[in-house]
DNA sequence: CGACTTCTTGACCAGTCGGTCTAGAACGCC
DNA sequence: GGCGTTCTAGACCGACTGGTCAAGAAGTCG
């Protein structure tokens, strides 16, 4: 009962999503939201509450996007580095594509806001952990598949090609495309061989591999 | 002639810096700024123009700060491996014993301001680019030194290196010290075997280096 | 000393911030 | 068609924004 919505709920978070990204949150304000989303400021605020609800859905959706992207893009045939080495192409090739560079919405709240605010800072955290799991997923599936040495140390390294990614987007801001390629085949080199897993890491590296 | 400055301008400059690089330029008001130097409002105004210019001398300030600091680690004996190592834990143990994680004052600002900002954009690189160098120098210093293979790609490990480093600086915001050390162990790891450099990335690795 | 200059300060400014509220529109229900 | 409810829209709010300015303080110079 009562008036229904004139909007959908879903489109009004996107929309906004999309200001957030490209503006922050500090600098995108109820008068641009109103204006991204078509929708007059009391309604915002009667559907949503504040600023900081609306934000914090805007981000549940961007995480959930990414997420079905990253899925896809890691369920796609090939070897393991060849996979990943695509799916690294395709988010900066996406970036690149962008009118405005933005980087990566769940970074740049992490940078704006997470270091002052405790609840922010869980909720990136859990952000950035679905690609380590997804990565790491994927690594696994190459050792069993047998494209990946046995002793890759599986979340090791997808915490590293994770912390790739945010280095790879935040370089997107200021960065071209080859100097992005070369960052990713370097990256992606760890696959054919484990870094060292040792206490001391002053160690020389083992004589030779398996192959050897 | 006239009457002399109150202050010293590198001081306020350093204090300024300090309080954009924790809130950010949008968060960091001028109210904020004269509280945070002990300067009112008006002469701040008198001394910089304005909180851009204001902003602007305090990033050049954070840069040169910044390059001093990285000139001393990656000037320290030992291998290349193990003084890029040393190096971007000494970075991250930075990060993580502030008392607010901040990140780094140049990717924040590329985040928040260089997407709508050229001439930002261009400061930004050039800052981005000046650990690039450095590190470009250290690893060919290596391969004279012979502790680098002289097929690694100086410049494109450097590339890939300072990348690195843009996320542990993202991820310490979010992460802790042995997640972060982890990363650090594979990124360095590629410096004792290059990353293929071919065309076709698919091939698969070489038969074993030369240990072997 | 007086003249001149540049500084310091807090009052002041228009504009915007995040947010509230009121008037009334648009439904479901009886 | 009334009634109750929830919606919309935009006027409105105090606080604060980035910035200016007038009054006077603190120097140099002749």
């Amino acid at each position: 009962m009562g008036r229904p919505r004139n909007f959908d709920d879903d489109v009004v978070i996107e929309r906004a999503m999309d200001a957030f990204w490209t503006h922050g949150y500090a600098n995108t304000s109820p008068a641009q939201l109103s204006e991204a989303t078509g929708i007059a400021k009391g309604s915002l605020y009667n559907a949503f509450s504040s600023k900081r609800e609306l934000f914090a859905r805007a981000l549940v959706r961007y995480d959930q996007q990414s997420s079905a992207i990253a899925a896809d893009l890691l369920a796609r045939p090939g070897s393991t580095i060849e996979c990943i080495r695509f799916a690294l192409r395709s988010i900066v090739d996406f970036d690149l594509s962008q009118p405005l560079r933005r980087g990566c919405l769940v970074a740049n709240t992490a940078v704006e806001l997470a270091g002052h605010d405790p609840e922010i800072a869980r909720t990136v955290r859990r952000m950035q952990d679905r690609p380590i799991g997804a990565l790491t997923a994927r690594i696994e599936q190459g050792r069993r598949d047998g494209d990946v040495d046995d002793d890759v140390h599986a979340r090791a390294v997808a915490e590293f090609l994770a912390n790739t990614l945010a280095g790879l987007r935040v370089m997107a801001i200021t960065y071209d495309a080859p100097t992005l390629y070369r960052i990713i085949d370097s990256a992606v080199a760890v696959l054919r061989r484990p870094p060292s897993l040792r206490a001391d890491p002053a160690d020389p590296p083992p004589p030779a591999d398996r192959a050897g």
